[in-house]
Parts: C-alpha cells; structure tokens; sequence
DNA sequence: TTGTAGGCGTTATCAG
DNA sequence: CTGATAACGCCTACAA
C-alpha cells in the first residue's frame, strides 16, 4: 500500500493532478459534481497533502516558532504550561504547527530565528517576555518577519497600541489596582507593596497599579514599596520591613513574594483575619495554600495571539478576509480571593 | 539578496551544486582543496539547505513530535518544563526540531500520529505518562514509528528490559523506599503511604517501595496505606486518617498529596520534630515550603531520550557508529531533604 | 574527483 | 472548468 499522493489519486480517479489540488486549494475553481467525487475519493483514501512538497512550491511552512525560556523560577513559570497548551491547540485548529526552540539569551535567539527562517522556513514566532528595548522585536521588524508578541512593546510605552507589530497582553497595573483597592476596601490603611526592581515594564506596571489605588484613596505610599529579586524569602523579607513601617496587607508582585509574605505575615499576626496578602499570577502554588492572587487569562491570551499571527500571515494573500483580531489587545486580569487553606477534618 | 540555495552557490563557485552538495553531505568524496573553498563560501555566504527540500527527497523531516498533555494538576504538571527544555535543547544538539501537538485522549494521540506522519513527515515521536496497557506503544510498533517513551512500558511488567522499544524511566519505587527508610532510621515505626489508587503503573510502583523499606524493618504496614486521587485535600485528609491510625510520618505518591498532609501534620502534631512528610516530584512548590521530596533527574532522562531516539534513527543508516545508548535505562532518583520554611527574621 | 539527469509532491501559469 | 508544463531546492544514481 504505497502512499497515497496528488498524483496516484488523481490517476485513480482518472482526472488531472492539477483537479485535485484545485479541490483542496480552490474548490470554487471545480465543477461541483467533480468536486464532490475528489472529496469523497480524498476522504476514502486518507490523503493528506505532503507538507514539504507544498511548502518547496508555497515557501509556506504552516509552522510557527516559540522559544522555551530558561527554567528559573518554577513557581511562576508554572503558567507557561497552560500558555503553552492553548497556544499549541489554538494553532492547530487554524492549520499551523508549534516549532520549540532554546536559546540562552535574546541574541541567542534572534541566532535561531535566522537559522529556523533560512532551513525550517517558519512563517512567524510567538515572543514572550518582552522587555525595554527589545533587540527580538527590532531584528523582526527590521527583516520583516511576522510575529506576536504576549507583551506590551515597552520600549514605546507612551504608546504601545501605535507599535508596529501585533501584542497580546494582561493589564497587570489594573490587576494590581484592584487588589490594592480591595485591600482598601476591607479597612486596610497601609497596603504595602513587594515587587521587582524598577526597570522591567512589567515589574513597574504592576507597582503603579498598586500606587494609583493608593493614592486615590487619599494613602501614603512612601514607606510602603519595597524593590525586591523574586523569590519565596525575598517576599518573607520584605514582609517583615513592611510590617515594621506598620503594613497590615500587602500586593504582590508575584506569587512567588506573596508565599513568603503570607507565612511571614501569618506569623507576625496570627491573630488577623485572613486575606492579607495578595499575589500574583495565581499559580498551582496559591491556589493549593489559599493565596489570593491576580489570574491572568493567559488562555485568551494565547489565543488570540496565535489569531493575530494567523490573521497576519493569511491577511497578505486575503487582504479583507472575516472578522479581524485586534492587533493590539490588553486584557483585564482577574482578582481570585481566597481564604488560606484550613486543612480542617473532613 | 535573493536566498542562497545550492544552484546559486555552486554557480557563483564554478562547480557544479553535486559537488557543493558533497561538500555537505559526504564531504570526503570531494577533494580537499575544493571542499575548503566550498566549505569558505558556505560559511561566508550564510548558506543552509532547506529542510523542505531535502525532507522531499530524503523523506526525514528531523523534526520529533511531543504531546502537551492536558493540564490537570499544575502543581506536578509543572516539572513539565524542565524536561520540555531538556528535550529541545537536546533534540537541537543532534539536529532535530520539536513539534508540539495536543490530544485530549490517547487515541487522539494515535490519531495525531497519522496526521502529522503524513502531513508533516516527523521521524518519531517522544511519548510520557505510559500506563498499563497503553494503545499508543502498540500502534506505533504496529507501525515501525520510531519513538522513546519516558516511562516503563508498564504492560509487560514482567520485563520491561525485554521490550521492543527505547524507553527511559526513573525508578519511583527505588525513591520511595529510600524516603520510608530514611524516616525509619530517624526513629519512626509508623510510617504512612499516600498514594494513588491502584492500578496506574508509576503509582504501584511508589506504593511498592515504600512497603520495601517497611517490610525490611519489620513494619507493619496493612492500615498505614490510603489510596486517594491526586490533590491537597486529599492528602490533608489522607494525613488525618493515617495519624489517628497512629502514623507519625508519611510518604507521598506526589507532591500535592505531600503538602495537604504535611500541613495538617504539622497542625495535629505542632510540637513535632520537622520533616515528617516526604513528596514526589520535588517540584517548585516543595522547594519553596521546604517540602521534602523525591527529585526525578528529569533532565537526565530527556537527554537519554533524545540519544536514543536519535540513534535509533540514525541506527537504520549507520548500523554500529559511535557508542550506543542504552535502549533501557532506569534513572535513581534522588532524595531532597528540607526542613520546613521558617520564615524567620533576616 | 566532478558533472549530468531525473524526480520527490506540490502549486502557478497558461493553454485548451 | 480542466489539463499540460514548469518550477520549488535538494539528493541519488550514474556517467564523464
């Protein structure tokens, strides 16, 4: 049982190779009732088009790329796994297929893109991680190389949405703002802030979330934001010097600070009602110890970049096609309130 | 800047593209002075074959498909990223991509096999989570896929050594017993087990150490076992009935299970001594509540993954190269003492 | 040692 | 609406 292929099938069906493709790629261009006799041969027979073949004559690969970061933290890149799944899934319903990568820097990957573009012939690539001057999305743009990003263009921060290419991302200040707000709202006076150094956009974001809430409710913010390298100690750390200046609740810039804050907040006051402590990302980690967080719909996201990226690599060849995906789209993040795990009999 | 390709470089070259081609593929049927200039001008001019092409001719796309399984625990899941990482950047040494695809099921799995050998030409596949009974191995050895499974083929139990594919795995049980014997030695004769229902390979398999270390020290062990699903109330709950059992320290199937019970352990017995709970997996969770737990050199068993699968690929066409891998390999794991996090004052 | 010819499976172009 | 012809870039014979 040779493999079934454009030619064998046409030949079986006794019409021209050149029908059958029509069929697949231009089903308008064929009579109908041949059509429907190609189809129905097509479906029996199992054929399936040779991608390497179609990929030689379209310089189409139907593949896109995606770097795979660096394990660091393992908390927060524990969400990477549901990104990484909905994005796999969302390609393969438009067609595309998801080509994995390493490289150890941003120039280790722009390396690849060149190297993946020149033999895989990748028709775009899925940035995460983007940062303050970017080198990725210049040498993308710069080649003309498709692509989306799940982060803002940071480097155009007075105007992101004017930006060049296509970006999905969570509005993380407002997520931070209504966890802040929250916080407020329970009576809490001085909610003090863990995050990460100022100089990553969204490390900033985040903590101006935190301060617009602050400051809209009249509150000193002075004393209460700490800059700290990501960690579970770090975030017990700063508890502490916050809880010293007189914080009775905090935001977190991420979960991995919000697990450390927590214990040491529980620990300083285990009398106080619950909830002080809000993280961020809301990872397998808070949902299993009870820690509120800010959950990103990082489903969505990934999504309707994949949408985008597809929009823009079909939009060249269907210029006006259906519906078209905001190039530019930020979306709202979710507060999940949670009281810690009581670990109470059954 | 029209793409070079081997036409063009050999006619800017004055030879004829065979020889270039030669040059790439058999390098020493060409004359050394030929070769350097070709070699020279591969180098200076970028030049990379087209993987299109040359799948077209050679029918190997080296490309190897993976399942991103759903995700159900993220807690566990989130090991996940290592041994991804692993696998591509060793799949990248040896000159091969990785292709994601997602299946709800196993026989979607199958099904995902058929489309993606005919449309994409992958040369084989890397296979996780083997069970008993697994319709994905048959098929593909029904099929001659060449794939490695990380994971004993626990269907034939008897011998997994004896199997007709590459598999690597680590040796759950060899890591449980090694936890039980530990806290044998610190003392305790009442040493509980967590784990999963019967009937899943890897979890009898933990289930079974575990009874090793218990029946070597002439423990008891017939009320000291619970079979639960997978997740932090269950081994809350778990840990409440083996203490009333009379359990002062327990092993667990994984590290979900591991941090219910070792908080409701350290809420029945506050003035225990630490470290009476021992996980699986030791994932970033375990790491960050000083969870101690039983470490899979996950990176380990990619690499190997890839070797073999690799050479079994190459094996066809260079029967008896360089060193072979094993086609079978058990990895130990490795025991991950922590005492809880204290949280303490800096 | 090097060059020539043919074809892998597909789509684009242009006749009929 | 259908079919012949010509690539796409590479590799494997075989011939020079």
């Amino acid at each position: 049982m040779p493999k079934t292929t454009l030619v064998s099938l046409a030949a079986s069906l006794g019409v021209s190779r050149q029908t059958v493709s029509n069929v697949i790629n231009a089903p308008h261009r064929v009579k109908p009732e041949t059509r429907m006799r190609v189809q129905h041969a097509i479906a029996e027979s199992g054929y399936r088009p040779s991608a390497a073949a179609r990929q030689l004559r379209t310089r189409r690969s139907m593949n896109l790329g995606i770097r795979l970061m660096p394990v660091v933290d393992g908390i927060n890149g524990s969400i990477l796994d549901r990104f990484l799944h909905a994005l796999t899934e969302s390609a393969q319903d438009e067609g595309y297929r998801l080509t994995l990568f390493c490289a150890e820097s941003d120039s280790g990957e722009i390396r690849q893109y060149e190297e993946l573009l020149k033999v895989a012939d990748l028709d775009g690539f899925v940035l995460t991680g983007t940062h303050y001057g970017d080198a990725r999305t210049e040498w993308l743009l710069e080649h003309e190389v498709p692509f989306a990003a799940f982060g803002r263009p940071w480097s155009s921060v007075e105007d992101p949405f004017g930006s060049g290419h296509p970006w999905v991302d969570v509005d993380g200040g407002a997520g931070t703002e209504q966890a802040a707000r929250t916080l407020i709202e329970q009576g809490h006076t001085a909610v003090g802030f863990i995050g990460w150094p100022a100089g990553s956009g969204a490390g900033d974001d985040r903590r101006a979330g935190w301060k617009r809430a602050m400051v809209a409710a009249g509150l000193a913010t002075d004393t209460l934001d700490i800059q700290a390298d990501d960690g579970v100690p770090a975030g017990a750390q700063g508890a502490e010097r916050l809880a010293s200046r007189g914080a009775t609740a905090l935001v977190c810039a991420s979960d991995s600070l919000a697990l450390g804050a927590a214990a040491k907040m529980r620990q300083l006051f285990p009398e106080q009602a619950s909830g002080t402590v809000i993280g961020f990302d809301d990872t397998p980690v808070a949902a299993a110890v009870g820690l509120s967080s800010v959950s990103q719909p990082i489903e969505d996201a990934a999504r309707h970049i994949i949408a985008v990226l597809a929009h823009e690599l079909a939009g060249t060849n269907f210029p006006g096609g259906e519906e078209v995906p905001e190039r530019h789209l930020l979306l709202p993040p979710t507060l999940i309130q949670r009281t810690p795990y009581s670990f109470s009999s059954s």
